[in-house]
DNA sequence: CTGAAAGCGCTTACAG
DNA sequence: CTGAAAGCGCTTACAG
């Protein structure tokens, strides 16, 4: 069996309060009594029993990840890994441990009735689409949770996320500048609270901009890359032609620009490309993808760091923070081409 | 404050001894019972402490996941996010969690004096470079602890991996096939077992097919995009030049890739690029990257699954499990073009 | 500066 | 089928 603070302390010659103490680095300690209960320890290569602590702190140092949909998903979307990436470096940073759940519905199992967050001191959901879902269902205090995204399940505030919104206006004048009046949109189906901000910019910067949004220029994917090659036949299909498509996440992007070379069409001099995220490998495309970044590790970082206050401080709410987004000029979008091939029918 | 089991208990009329064996579904419990108890949970949203079940039960059901370098590196690398995602999968629907840490230093903090294995009933590591590090030293059961990669700081067994050398002797006999017989590698100075195996599979296949290897033909990065491209800029300027590249990580193929562009060559017309790992980003690359596939996902998820055995069984460690690679064919690497440009000197 | 003792919230033989 | 009681390994006032 491992050693337990028993055995520490009577190797010692102390009592398990003194061990305790040392262990914690109380102050008041002679330091006699340090070195004994500290080379007590080495010898028996003791480690504290943390099931043991937590119990009698009433603290885990545990926080919580939740991410409640399919790890599959998940782990398809480096951004979400980012936002993983901020987290775990803020959390480690200030001694706590991360536990991950993916999959929100508590999975039963050997020891466990309860859902997985009855561990940990406090978590941050990264949750665009926790719908039902309340604190409890997870079995979290819901003073002490954050989530990555606009919704919380938690009550109100505590959330964190980046301006959508901000983001799709600043694509949206970029191409306009360019030239281009014909801006298809790949946008999907899911009930997103950021692809909503992000749509809705898109509009707002086309209308100030004088033109009138058409929803006939939508095609929905499902963030896909697949979905994106499928979306943007549709969109290719209109006439007059786009000459050029906003994609409300990279794969999508990317997905358009895998159609838009096989049908021979140059990036950007015949179709330009936008995209949204800023995930690796846009900048490594071919054409590198233009697309509009999300401080997605900042807003891991963030949601960590709030978390923390909340578990450490008074627990009383955050205000929504909403961190800026960039947008990242590459080859990808070009001006409009000077002579669009003629395709019948404008007027104008 | 939560309610505690001594709360459902009264609230049910009977003893929490009763409500542990109805929560923990033991048999030999009256319905009545068991409702009268189930229904008190429900009343008091009566969540079970999970400390105080592990402290008592000697198992936390949390599975560590040892990351031991920084942050920075591991989510940079899509093939270690398949990895975790193989792990997770497995580990959740058995009923554990999974405790991240990245990281291997043990990073001091509030409630913590020792390291963070002391959470967990056992961990995986993913230790391509675990040096000196034991088990101890990070808190960890050494008969609970399985790596990914060939040596394992838990003693003898233990390990899973992919078959790095068959991968690498595919990829040259796919070269050879092709007609190449000025093959480039890129290597990393890092001391890695896996690239050793790569490295040994290339020279033995080299061999096999009677051609010498020459040690001028390795350049050496440092698994960065960056590092690819520099490497590949040195192998372009051997005489005679390589008909082909082959990398060790898909990232430097990439890299290499990059550079073959700017420089006006085409791939595989003028120079064949073959990588390894077989990141997402590969099949989506212009061209599409030949590469061998490792099967990350699988990886992890047999790693979790002889973990779990362990802790649950007898903890007899098992030999080592070597998975297989397999090389994806795509379109980056062709024939040797019929018509090398001459470079003079050669005489054979 | 140090220690005795209670308590954290569960589970588990053991009796009944 | 049910319950009293001890025990899991720590920490924390409280005394001294």
């Amino acid at each position: 069996m491992a050693a337990t603070i028993y055995d520490v302390a009577r190797k010692a010659g102390v009592s398990t309060a003194t061990v305790s103490k040392v262990l914690s680095n109380t102050p008041y300690v002679s330091t006699q009594t340090r070195a004994k209960v500290l080379a007590a320890v080495q010898d028996l290569s003791y480690v504290p029993n943390l099931a043991a602590r937590s119990l009698s702190k009433a603290r885990t140092f545990i926080v919580g990840l939740f991410i409640p949909y399919a790890a599959d998903t998940v782990f398809a979307d480096p951004h979400v890994l980012d936002l993983i990436r901020g987290i775990e470096e803020e959390v480690g940073s200030r001694g706590y441990s991360l536990l991950l759940s993916t999959a929100g519905d508590a999975r039963q199992a050997p020891g466990r009735s309860g859902p997985r967050g009855a561990y940990a001191d406090g978590a941050v959901l990264i949750a665009p689409s926790v719908l039902g879902l309340s604190a409890e269902d997870l079995g979290l205090r819901p003073d002490h949770c954050v989530v990555v995204g606009y919704h919380s399940p938690c009550g109100q505030g505590n959330t964190v996320h980046a301006d959508d919104r901000a983001g799709a206006v600043m694509a949206t004048e970029h191409l306009l500048h360019l030239g281009h009046d014909r801006i298809g949109v790949i946008s999907a189906t899911q009930p997103i609270a950021a692809l909503e901000r992000r749509l809705e910019g898109h509009r707002d910067a086309l209308q100030a901009a004088g033109q009138r949004p058409d929803p006939q220029m939508v095609a929905n994917g499902d963030f896909s890359l697949q979905s994106g090659y499928l979306a943007a036949q549709s969109l290719l299909a209109l006439r007059p032609q786009p000459t050029a498509i906003f994609a409300l996440n990279d794969r999508m992007a990317m997905g358009a620009m895998r159609l838009l070379k096989e049908q021979g069409l140059a990036i950007p001099a015949d179709v330009t490309v936008v995209g949204f995220d800023d995930i690796p490998a846009a900048a490594l495309f071919d054409p590198p993808l233009t697309t509009v970044r999300q401080p997605a590790r900042l807003m891991g970082a963030t949601a960590a760091q709030k978390l923390l206050s909340l578990i450490e401080g008074d627990g009383a709410p955050f205000d929504d923070v909403e961190l800026p987004a960039q947008l990242m000029v590459r080859a990808s979008s070009g001006p409009v081409s000077a002579v669009p091939e003629s395709q019948g029918g404008a007027i104008d």
